[in-house]
RNA sequence: GCCCCCAUCGUCUAGUGGCCUAGGACACCGCCCUUUCAAGGCGGCGGCGGGGAUUCGAAUUCCCCUGGGGGCACCA
């Protein structure tokens, strides 16, 4: 066991901008941020933009709005700054030039005069020839007068760094274990691109040692990575902070998890009416877990319970049938009113919008306790109850088994006596009428209700009858079953 | 092609040599409950990729194979 201070643990978030905040960086980032919460430590977020073509402003703005949706709020980053700063690459010029010209001075690294043109040849030569392309370093040992001369000529320049050529390069993972790279296969990498803007390998391990990283957890594409950039450090006479690499994640067909799979971004679910907690949750549980027992964890315990320890390395297909069953699961264990209050916030961008507690209509808050044990996700509370709010519109096989059933006028006015007279008029007094009618007129309770169902709602399924109707109201129950008798059964019966 | 990672029910996983006739969860299949649909309860189906080796004993250790994945850029 390394010493590790652990108050002192600093992580950090680095995605790049380049698109929405992606499942599998969510789970990054609920990694990195479980690890500074648990330790006490900081989670520091850094936008890696130095890719000027990809990245974008609104990519960021998805990417922070994400994060806070998911309740991953980060000590130091953008938005909010800090002793670090400033957290994206692009505004971190100035340092990366510094470590460039430092590297160079202590000839740790060199200029390169090679064109993309030249290198793009030899690499396609070598892969001909079936050989693993490398670099050959031949402007390492290029003398100044040499230098002089291609820079009268104005030729371009990169910064590269001088690798070793023999030995191995060990990278100590925290859940891979040790992980072994032949040096020979690198080759002088670039560090700095002819434009002046550092490349990823190097922007990152300046960064990480700048910014005092501790535990860089990152997802297992990196990996291969992780020597170059301990070769940066190394070469800066710098301490490397500790690796975690994470295990991708899969769709059904074990290929990388896209948007061919479906869902894939954060934005998406929550739009789809997941709740944070469940995906939080699902999200923890892809790569880690707790006793093997355990499935549901509230944020605090996630917090309490997670350890980089038990984090395991093989790649995990994203199950969306269990992320659903797991929503469910936390809405049905919602308190009413918080659940309220998420439909509330969630119902604006619906067919529903607007429409809940206008003018004689139902208040969400009176919907909650109708509906809540159905719900797998909050879009599925406008498919359940839209006929509280709108007009009714027939489900046409609800429409069939209405019409094709002989005894539902019958049933139906039946229904409408109790309505109209039932006092008071509650779920409960509803009920009590309408079972004693049932045994009375001797048919099964659901053979009495299933008519009054489709009639008031247009559905075959709708949450218990007793409390829509009371929801619905006298007046306006009556009204749809009375439509229904007069126009849906006129001339039937 | 080269380098690297990974391998337990369909899926997520527990399991660190004997407690395993392999445990849990989702899914699936029955049954119960029931005003529809869910939810819930009970029960069931279902797995250590293959081959060697070590050992009294291997899901657990080692090697090979196979399979899956990642990386080999002036992308990140």
């Amino acid at each position: 066991m390394e010493r590790t201070d652990k108050a002192g643990v600093r992580v950090r978030f680095a995605p790049s901008p380049t698109g929405h905040l992606h499942v599998g960086g969510a789970r990054t980032a609920l990694y990195n941020w479980l690890l500074a919460r648990s330790q006490g430590g900081t989670f520091v977020l850094r936008i890696e933009d130095t890719d000027l073509e990809r990245s974008t402003e609104q990519a960021i703005d998805q990417i922070v709005d994400g994060l806070q949706w998911l309740g991953l709020d980060w000590d130091e980053g953008p938005r909010i700054g800090g002793p670090h700063g400033p957290y994206r690459q692009m505004e971190r010029a100035g340092l990366y030039a510094e470590k460039a010209d430092g590297l160079l001075a202590d000839r740790k690294a060199y200029r390169c005069y090679c064109s993309a043109e030249d290198l793009d040849a030899a690499r396609s030569q070598a892969r001909e020839k079936g050989e693993p392309y490398i670099y050959d370093g031949r402007c390492q040992r290029l003398d100044g007068d040499t230098e002089a001369v291609f820079r009268e000529e104005g030729r371009q320049s990169v910064i590269r760094l001088r690798t070793p050529t023999t030995g191995n390069t060990v990278v100590k993972d925290l859940v891979h274990g040790e992980v072994s790279f032949e040096n020979v296969l690198c080759g002088d990498f670039i560090l700095v691109r002819s434009s002046g803007v550092p490349t990823y390998n190097f922007a990152v391990a300046v960064d990480d040692i700048a910014m005092g990283i501790t535990h860089v957890i990152r997802g297992d594409d990196h990996l291969p990575n992780t020597p170059k950039q301990l070769m940066v450090m190394a070469a800066m006479g710098e301490e490397p902070p500790q690796y975690a690499h994470l295990p991708l994640i899969l769709g059904t067909d074990r290929a990388p998890l896209s948007k061919r799979h479906g869902d894939v971004s954060v934005e998406e679910f929550r739009e789809h009416g997941y709740v944070r907690e469940a995906l939080c949750n699902y999200l923890a549980l892809l790569g880690w877990s707790f006793d093997g027992e355990t499935t549901l964890f509230s944020m605090e315990e996630l917090v309490e319970k997670f350890s980089l320890e038990r984090v395991g390395s093989t790649a995990a297909v994203f199950d969306r049938v269990k992320l659903l069953w797991m929503n469910g699961s936390y809405i049905r264990d919602m308190e009413p009113i918080e659940l309220a209050e998420r439909l509330e916030e969630f119902l604006p961008s619906t067919r529903l919008a607007g429409l809940p507690g206008g003018e004689g209509r139902p208040e969400i808050a009176d919907l909650v306790p109708l509906v809540q044990e159905k719900l797998k996700t909050l879009a599925d509370f406008v498919e359940l109850t839209d006929f509280f709010f709108l007009p009714v519109e027939f489900e046409e096989k609800a429409l069939d088994k209405l019409l094709s059933n002989g005894e539902a006028p019958a049933l139906l006015r039946v229904a409408a006596g109790i309505i109209a007279e039932v006092e008071p008029y509650s779920s409960e007094a509803i009920e009590a009428a309408m079972r004693k009618a049932a045994e009375d007129m001797q048919v099964k309770l659901g053979k009495f209700l299933q008519p009054v169902r489709i009639a008031v709602s247009g559905k075959m399924v709708t949450p218990g009858m007793f409390e829509t109707l009371s929801v619905l109201g006298r007046e306006e129950s009556l009204r749809r079953i009375e439509h229904v008798l007069s126009k849906q059964f006129k001339g039937h019966s």
